[in-house]
DNA sequence: TCAAAACATGAGTGAGTCTCACATTTGCAA
DNA sequence: TTGCAAATGTGAGACTCACTCATGTTTTGA
């Protein structure tokens, strides 16, 4: 809600920072930024995160955080793109040695838990994550994101069930992924025992519909 | 992102009016904010729409929009809370006579292909719908909203199948209720072709989980 | 008819983001 | 070693809002 960005930049330069930090110096000083960003954000949210909180938390000037940040809105990404690539890296190690059915049941309940226990566990995934809806080039990468997450799935149906349409496994693939999405996010926000229910529900909602009863 | 509440309510005096307009002319009046934050929120969403505008829009002085909405929230919120009812209405006009097991599934579909051109149609639903997933009181709203349209569908399935647990039942019906606004919110957000794809996916995958094969 | 309640107004207040002119440090070639 | 250009660092203050409040105007009802 709001915003006050000053002088709207019409195209975003989305979430390149405004120049790159080329010293061992700044490169430090740009990590104790993210640092303090996820501190803070994980302490009350990126919407009551002030720049000058950050700034002074991580014992630099307002002026160095915009010159490696063009915006707020660009230190959430920041650190979205830390833990979008995190979680890729997990996705395709549950993944990748899948040879059967069972091996395939097995994998995507453990993905789903990690999932389920980072999201429980990080408040600052939590956080990048609603922003993601609000924003409109968040969700975008957001999306881009997901689809690529739900390739590794199709990799994978397409060994098991090498019979099935490509078109409707991709969609199929896709769908349930965002819904996993959709169920963790819901399963978080009510107390824990529905959540777990919700979480194991959409398990077998998920496996049904990707490998069949 | 961001935020200027200026002195923060700390427990907000959720949505409601500050006064309620009690006069014929200010009745009206309401209606012309109501009408212009929607208008504006249509053309731009409602993080970029300014408060100066939607008075000005109005012809109505920036004091009197403070008069009847606490802050800018409150304006989205009154907005979100008639399309909330609306779609109730829907919903249960679309359930109320199901009898057998083909009944429901017309019905089902028919709700979701409702609200997938409820969404595709209103650029308002859309953006009050995403500043649900930031804002925590407003999540807390659909997410009540939720649970009581899953009721309806609790309601009529156990006429349907009065054999299952109850439990088991209010459970599936919370998840596939709110799958299929992430299903929906999905949709429009790709390209049409795909988004009918997805739709028609989570029909069969809905139904599969509510009623079985 | 008149006082109280409801309503209307918009300049002003203050919180917060982002800029910019100027200072300092680093890398590196002469 | 020296010196200069590029990279960095700084923070006062410009600017953009959401929201307030002191001060009028209109409606209501007794």
């Amino acid at each position: 809600m709001d915003g006050k960005v000053a002088a709207k930049p019409d195209q975003a330069a989305i979430a390149s920072p405004r120049r790159s930090p080329s010293q061992q110096r700044s490169r430090e000083r740009v990590e104790r930024m993210l640092a303090a960003a996820s501190a803070l954000i994980a302490e009350q949210g990126s919407d009551a995160m002030r720049m000058g909180e950050v700034a002074e938390r991580a014992g630099v000037s307002i002026g160095s955080l915009y010159q490696f940040f063009p915006d707020k809105q660009a230190i959430v990404w920041a650190l979205a793109e830390r833990y979008t690539a995190e979680s890729q890296a997990c996705i395709s190690a549950a993944l990748e040695d899948v040879g059967d059915v069972e091996g395939f049941k097995s994998a995507f309940s453990e993905l789903v838990d990690i999932y389920y226990q980072l999201f429980l566990a990080e408040p600052v995934i939590r956080d990048v994550w609603s922003g993601t809806q609000a924003d409109k080039a968040l969700r975008a990468l957001e999306l881009a994101d997901s689809r690529a997450n739900a390739e590794f799935l199709v990799a994978v149906l397409k060994r098991l069930r090498p019979d099935t349409d490509p078109v409707e496994l991709e969609t199929t693939a896709f769908l349930v992924w965002q819904m996993g999405e959709a169920a963790v996010r819901l399963a978080i926000s009510v107390d824990r025992e529905e959540g777990d229910r919700l979480v194991a529900a959409y398990k077998r909602m998920g496996l049904r519909e990707l490998v069949g009863e």
